[in-house]
DNA sequence: CGAGTTTGACCTGCGC
DNA sequence: GCGCAGGTCAAACTCG
């Protein structure tokens, strides 16, 4: 508990300036410096917590060394080394041959360096922190246009069709609070759709997340969050056998889910979320066990993640996701949410559901992903999106998913310059386009099937985000190997590659 | 002592 | 109906 209340407030600082002090015990969460242990853990989607650590040694970082604020830090932390060994040796000199008062003088100015120096980073600490809260809530106001006017095409198109599947629905970065600003027109959309049919429906129309079924979980979630249900134990689904028609539609929407498979020797992946496990299992064809997490980062929160190996490559780990978070979500987290949410939005888009299951168009609005297929529903019941980040540009993907999901060959190390500031000087496809995008309130399916369509590189961008937020495994900071402290070693620093990820990826 | 993990039991869906 | 497999529960256990 106060384990984490730490970890969160170090997050929430993540943008202040990192205390120049060296006399912290900071150690204790980021012990990246020193001993690394040669037992990677967990792997960590966020590497950006060893940049601050990087910039309080003076170490440079080669992502960031063509980024203006990064650049900036780095001679900032390079000016006060330099500072220190050139004035060391001053002092020495003046030691030996100038007055004390001098010396007195020159520690004096070195002292106000030092202060300067602090001052410029507490400076960018708070307007990066402040950039990060805009971008945040220009990503809300994007996504909502694209949300209303993706409900209101499809309303136009479909009359009362089956519910689409938005992807904020399926798997929302976003709090539910904010998520809730946000979902009236999908939610509204919702209900009409499901008023259109029959009287025999009103029971159950009122609202999605009043499947809260008394039962065994219905407490957890009571008072909580509803728009955020997602996912439910298929024990309370069953119960509301009222209406066939209705739980048909429904259970594409409770039980879609985004895989990602990335390579890791840790055991876990640190995505800024606390997870707890809850069980484990032997999965059939796979000699690896798969684990089983469910959010922990507040009481009754519904996402749950399995973790398995890749039984062809056990340096693979597949992580799948599951439901939407009803609890403010550190950026970090909410930058690998988004970006899968991205990839789901260009898989799930244009998907209706149907009394068979859920069909997705997948071949014809993703000509260019030869992995992108046709969901079978006998397969799975839930809609899969995989990012999968474990081939490289140039890898010739294995025959990895089932047909039954919708894969997005993403290169994770394809693009490291994009892992810096991608923003700034992109190759090929660049984050820009990929945020512009996601941010034209025209139609996010067409716009994404376009960009999918005319340019195979757009998986790229999209790999280029998660792969920023992937990078290199973490050093791990100690036994707690169970909840994923990617938060407790969040920078110090700035985080601008990171945020340049929930742009991008929305 | 509390929080998290382990692990066997149990539940449910599905195919035969 | 039966068996299998995926998913979840919860008591026992571990650890800090
Ligand atoms: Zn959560």
């Amino acid at each position: 508990m106060e384990k984490q209340l730490r970890r969160e407030l170090r997050f929430l600082h993540s943008g202040d300036c990192p205390t120049q002090d060296s006399g912290e015990p900071d150690g204790a969460l980021d012990d990246s410096g020193d001993h690394v242990k040669p037992l990677i853990k967990e792997m960590d989607f966020f590497p950006n917590h060893n940049q601050s650590h990087d910039c309080h040694q003076g170490r440079k970082i080669d992502n960031n060394n063509n980024s203006p604020l990064s650049s900036l830090l780095d001679s900032d932390v390079n000016i006060g080394l330099n500072l220190l060994s050139s004035s060391s040796g001053v002092s020495r000199i003046a030691n030996e041959e100038k007055p004390k008062a001098e010396i007195s003088h020159v520690k004096i100015a070195l002292e106000r360096l030092n202060e300067e120096n602090r001052r410029l980073r507490c400076t960018l600490g708070q307007i990066t922190k402040s950039y990060k809260e805009l971008q945040g809530q220009l990503f809300m106001a994007v996504q909502k246009l694209a949300l209303g006017n993706k409900t209101e095409k499809k309303d136009a198109v479909n009359g009362t069709s089956s519910p689409i599947m938005s992807v904020p629905q399926f798997m929302d970065p976003r709090p539910s609070a904010a998520l809730d600003v946000n979902e009236p027109s999908a939610s509204n959309d919702r209900t009409q759709d499901l008023s259109a049919s029959p009287g025999k429906n009103m029971e159950v129309v009122s609202k999605e997340g009043e499947h809260q079924i008394p039962g065994k979980h219905a407490s957890v979630e009571d008072g909580s969050d509803k728009t955020s249900q997602s996912w439910r134990p298929t024990k309370c689904l069953k119960l509301d056998h009222s209406n066939k028609e209705e739980q048909v539609s429904e259970v594409p929407f409770r039980k879609a889910r985004v895989s990602i498979r990335a390579r890791s020797e840790a055991p876990l992946i640190s995505d800024g979320c606390q997870w707890r496990k809850y069980g484990q299992k032997l999965a059939k064809g796979n000699p690896c066990p798969r684990a089983y997490y469910r959010c922990t980062m507040a009481v009754g929160c519904p996402v749950r993640k399995q973790v398995q190996r890749c039984a062809e490559d056990k340096s693979i780990l597949i992580t799948t996701y599951e439901g939407n978070h009803n609890h403010p979500l550190p950026p970090a987290a909410t930058a690998l949410a988004n970006t899968t949410s991205a990839a789901a939005a260009m898989l799930l888009s244009g998907s209706t559901t149907s009394k068979d299951g859920l069909s997705l168009p997948s071949f014809g609005y993703f000509p260019s992903l030869p992995y992108a297929s046709t969901m079978a529903p006998s397969a799975a019941p839930f809609p899969i999106v995989t990012l999968d980040l474990t081939q490289g540009p140039n890898a010739v993907p294995f025959l990895w998913p089932p047909p039954s999901a919708a894969t997005f060959p993403l290169p994770v190390h394809g693009y490291p310059q994009i892992l810096g500031h991608s923003m700034l000087a992109p190759p090929k496809l660049s984050a820009v386009s990929a945020m512009q995008l996601w941010q034209r309130p025209v139609s996010m399916v067409e716009t994404v099937t376009a960009a999918i369509a005319s340019d195979p590189n757009f998986s790229r961008a999209l790999a280029a985000a998660i792969s920023k937020i992937i990078g290199a495994p973490k050093r791990n900071n100690g036994g707690n190997n169970n909840s994923s402290n990617g938060v407790a070693t969040l920078p110090g620093s700035p985080q601008l590659p990171q945020s340049c990820t929930t742009f991008s990826a929305n």
